[in-house]
RNA sequence: CGGGAUGUAGCGCAGUCUGGUAGCGCACUUGACUGGGGGUCAAGGGGUCCCGGGUUCAAAUCCCGGCAUCCCGACCA
């Protein structure tokens, strides 16, 4: 290899350590997991990454409907009248959404939003489906794109049109949408660390934080590469706010009307995005087995009558994997030196290699290199379809372990607000810090150092703290970083 | 929405200052030899120079306007 070839080489992707961002955009486009469209803000999400996001949505929508939770849609235009009625919330959204007022020749009567979110539509028909206490829970989940009109976008993680999931669920208590909200929220948790292998927090959001209309949000945060934490998911206790907007009403076990108690809960296509900053690193994407659209890659290597002997040998591989439920793909093309496919899969993130030639199959074996630690190993053909498996889960375990390593060395407490600051000089990851409550100290802080209360983690012990701004009495400790 | 930068082949860039036939590397196509960490040689193909106006005999290059992308800040999944 020239030194020329050997500079194209490396500069295919830049560094992550030089330059997070550009280093992100360049897996993005080289990995062919999306690409700018002609709609400012707008992707395209090409099909490597659009299968990354189908194996969250079978995972999570397992999660959903093992808890009762059932998929329906609903419009994607909302009347301007519905968005009205619910007054916090349409301050919060109003500023970024996107308006209809023609249809074909015509001028509207009324102008259509193209759905932000979809609590206002769901609400009005809640309001017709819900008469007794017998309705209830309504536990309604949609999948589905939404549309916010971001001025500054980043492929996955803020974009114009998004897809995600939102749930939208009404109860006849408080207690019972209290539980719903934190049960959704263990859900989401689950989903980041057992399936992205992405460590998160999980804990309630800050009254200035929370969703626009909500009276109490929770979110998992998780820590990126950089050092830069990322709302993952949120789940919103909704209280009466919108039953009361929407006319949510039923008659109770005591005979008389009340508006239900509802909540609402998402996570988005930005999870691919948090998956590619929690765990690739200067060769390209690294992907948690779970959600890897192929689990392992097998490159024969041509040699000889390979086509007559190795061939074959790497189809029979293939197949008996595929039995026992390994997702694969065999690279059988000539164009590409077996070189060059190493260096494309890992690129791509698949968690497994497996290379076989003629030095393997006279030892029966076939060799394996690890996407994750790089790790290189003989495996015996005969124990293929049950090491593979388990290697699998052994790398799904060691992102896991990995990422909540660097994020706890990235973690620091802080008693005073001098180590508060010095503590979030560059971008170093959470903070925690003694809080008193008041709006007025998170935005001086977020002012001062540019960090954001992320959240306050659930199951924290009350205490009789001082706040690390004012040092006025604080009875929690939360959460702060640099935030995306 | 403020400050800065960029826009030339799929990607990365040179050419712009000083106007005069559109270039380089990688990628791509064809063939041969190769192949266990991004192969070699040979022959090829590919351009609304972001868009629109203007100046000029002549514009990638100069002027005006717009758009897009990136970076740094203020707002949001």
């Amino acid at each position: 290899m020239s030194d020329q070839k050997k500079e194209s080489f490396v500069t295919e992707i830049t560094p992550r350590s030089e330059d997070f961002s550009r280093w992100y955009l360049d897996v993005v486009r080289r990995a062919e997991l999306a690409d700018y469209s002609p709609v400012k803000g707008c992707m395209v999400i090409r099909p490597y990454g659009y299968a990354i996001w189908e194996h969250i949505q079978r995972l999570l929508d397992a999660r959903l409907r093992k808890t009762g939770h059932v998929n329906a849609y609903f419009p994607l235009f909302i009347p301007e009248s519905l968005l009205m009625r619910e007054k916090e919330h349409v301050e919060g959204f109003a500023p970024q959404v996107a308006w209809v007022t023609r249809g074909g020749d015509e001028e509207l009567e009324e102008r259509l939003v193209i759905r932000p979110t979809s609590e206002v539509i769901i609400g009005t028909m809640y309001s017709k489906w819900v008469k007794s206490w017998r309705d209830l829970p309504v536990l309604i989940n949609q999948w589905c794109n939404v549309v916010r009109w971001e001025k500054v976008t980043r492929p996955f993680l803020r974009t114009t049109e998004f897809l995600w999931q939102e749930g939208h669920t009404a109860h006849e208590t408080d207690a019972e949408a209290e539980e719903e909200t934190l049960r959704i929220l263990e859900i989401y948790k689950s989903l980041a660390e057992t399936d992205l292998a992405m460590p998160v927090i999980d804990g309630l959001k800050s009254d200035s934080e929370k969703f626009a209309g909500a009276s109490r949000t929770y979110s998992i945060e998780a820590l990126m590469g950089d050092g830069r934490a990322l709302q993952a998911g949120t789940s919103h206790h909704l209280g009466q706010n919108f039953a009361k907007a929407f006319e949510i009403q039923f008659q109770g076990r005591d005979k008389t009307l009340h508006h239900v108690w509802t909540t609402s809960w998402g996570v988005s296509t930005r999870l691919v995005g948090a998956v590619i900053m929690t765990h690739g690193d200067d060769s390209g994407l690294v992907l948690p087995p779970h959600i890897a659209p192929y689990q392992v890659v097998i490159v024969p290597i041509p040699r000889g009558n390979w086509k007559e002997t190795v061939l074959p040998k790497a189809e029979a591989i293939r197949d008996d994997l595929e039995a026992a439920g390994v997702r694969v793909k065999l690279d059988a093309t000539e164009e590409n030196s077996p070189g060059w496919k190493f260096a494309e899969y890992e690129l791509r993130g698949v968690p497994l290699r497996l290379e076989i030639g003629p030095k393997d199959i006279e030892k029966a074996q076939v060799f394996s290199a690890r996407r994750d630690t790089r790790e290189k190993s003989a495996i015996p053909l005969a124990e293929l379809s049950t090491r593979v498996p388990a290697l699998l889960e052994e790398i799904q375990a060691n992102l896991l372990a990995r990422a909540k390593a660097f994020r706890d060395e990235r973690t620091r407490e802080v008693a005073t607000w001098d180590e508060f600051k010095a503590a979030m000089e560059g971008r170093p990851g959470f903070v925690i810090a003694s809080w008193c409550g008041m709006a007025e100290c998170e935005a001086e802080i977020k002012a001062e150092t540019q960090a954001t209360l992320r959240n306050i983690p659930l199951g924290s012990p009350r205490q009789n703290g001082q706040c690390v701004k004012c040092n006025g009495p604080s009875g929690v400790k939360a959460w702060f970083a640099k935030a995306y």
